[in-house]
DNA sequence: TAAAAATACTCCATAGGTATTTTAT
DNA sequence: ATAAAATACCTATGGAGTATTTTTA
């Protein structure tokens, strides 16, 4: 009583070779059946799509405004299964990443490098989020898979590692300290401490405090400020010190250096996803980050 | 075998409600078909589109993004068969008209305007043609109709007069018979003439010519020109005179004046198609035309 | 008159219905 | 325990095949 995709593909094929006979060879199917359908086509239509006679066929005005229209249907489903079954391959789609700006200075490029080359189809949103949402967005679905120094995961969220790199001290340059190659922790005692807040990056804020009470001091800080950049900027003005993950060492500041430390503290950076996440573009990332924790 | 718009419409049901035996009542079927179709429609495309169990229906990743396809393709399918069906009803469509100068002062402007009112989807294309070479391209199809003062109609097209007008003198301002409100044609022989060449408007320069002649006289050609408005710039300029159809006293111009003339002579402007035309557009044209002649 | 589309009639594949089982909360 | 989806089995609609008729250039 419908249409279907059957009666459009016999009057595509029938449309293009305007012969009966022929058009039902190439469908693979006899002359009469071809006839009936295309007959029932047009009666359901209301339409005449061709003039046919003994000895030709032709299309009406009609006739060539629906086979436009059904050459562009028959492959928007064409279209549609494809990208489909692409879906769900995970071959293309959306990857919602949410990163903490302590990644994006060390794993963030050259793993969404590594992703975007193998899945070149899948549209990638980057949301900087605080340490402290993370869990949240991932949890409540906001964002597929987080890239981030891992603080308190709670049940339902995975974790896989892949980078880790120590801590290092950063000084102004015309700092004493600043001519040694390596400073001992013990040594920053009593020096203005500039940190990222405990409210917002907890794992890395405790990191730090922690490796300054190994050493037997309680750190002065100084000023605080949610950004590893603008700490590293505030050191190059000579407000204070702090330490920081190494990869902050790519920014070039003249009045900043950078020093490896005296104990050995790594922040670890990993990426953490919500265990029932069912985005297919998922596994491939996850693959993605395994190589590269390697 | 194939997917078919029954399994497109079960499925974007389906994904709707996300409840089977709802999905099923609204289709007016029974669950277990639908159950089974949704089977079929996933394994054709070798992608699970839902996840289910006994207590909730939910669409994948790749099911959402099918469900937006499938509306689009249902919606591509209505929306072909309307416009299919307007097409034969001739509300949309082409309609390519070729039309001569002298119709563009007078019928063309007012037809096309009741036509384009009846038929506001319709893509009227205007094509200026020469009056010799009307004839051709009715008959080879490349206008549907034409709109012009008729000539030698050949067998296989048609005709309707729309308009007749009478036609008139038009003279140098400054003419001493500009004076009078009637001119006699034969008070112009002597003068001399601006008319249309013979080759490319045939039955208008005839018209001219017969005029003088039954007047008593041989016009002095002095100039041609192929369209009517450039007899009225020249004869503006005093380079001579000529006889055109009344509605050219539209175009204002100090320097032209417009005279009936003794004679009753009519220039008869119609409508003319191709015997065989089937453009669905072409009768509700036709109608405007017949009802634009009375 | 001959090539090609339409019609007549038969068969079977499959969509849909009813009854029942399985499953997950 | 129960709501809901899946399965089993049956029925019948309608799509395809073969044979034949009709049409028109």
């Amino acid at each position: 009583m419908a249409i279907d995709f059957r009666q459009l593909r016999y009057f595509v094929t029938l449309a293009d070779t305007l012969h009966f006979g022929r058009a039902a060879a190439l469908l693979h199917i006899s002359q009469p059946p071809l006839s009936r359908q295309i007959a029932a086509l047009e009666e359901e239509l209301g339409v005449t799509l061709f003039k046919r006679s003994s000895r030709q066929v032709e299309l009406t005005v009609a006739g060539r405004h629906f086979h436009q229209q059904a050459v562009r249907i028959i492959e928007a489903l064409d279209g549609a299964v494809r990208s489909t079954q692409a879906t769900e391959r995970g071959e293309r789609g959306v990857l919602r990443i949410g990163f903490t700006m302590s990644a994006a200075w060390s794993v963030l490029p050259p793993l969404i490098k590594a992703y975007g080359d193998g899945a070149p189809e899948v549209d990638v949103q980057l949301n900087e989020v605080l340490p402290r949402e993370l869990n949240d967005v991932l949890i409540s679905g906001k964002v597929d898979v987080g890239i981030a120094f891992p603080w308190q995961r709670p049940a339902g969220l995975e974790y896989l590692p892949i980078h880790a790199e120590p801590l290092c001290a950063v000084l102004p340059a015309a700092h004493p300290l600043a001519r040694q190659t390596e400073v001992a922790v013990a040594d920053l005692a009593g020096e203005p401490f500039i940190t990222l807040p405990a409210a917002t990056a907890p794992a890395l804020h405790e990191l730090v405090i922690g490796c300054c009470r190994e050493s037997g001091f309680e750190p002065r800080i100084r000023l605080e400020t949610h950004l590893q950049q603008t700490i590293v900027n505030l050191v190059a003005e000579g407000l204070g010190v702090s330490l920081v993950p190494w990869s902050m060492s790519k920014m070039q500041l003249p009045g900043a250096v950078f020093r490896a430390i005296s104990v050995t503290r790594m922040v670890e950076q990993g990426v953490i996803w919500a265990a029932g996440n069912d985005n297919p573009c998922l596994p491939h990332f996850l693959a993605c980050a395994r190589v590269f924790g390697r």
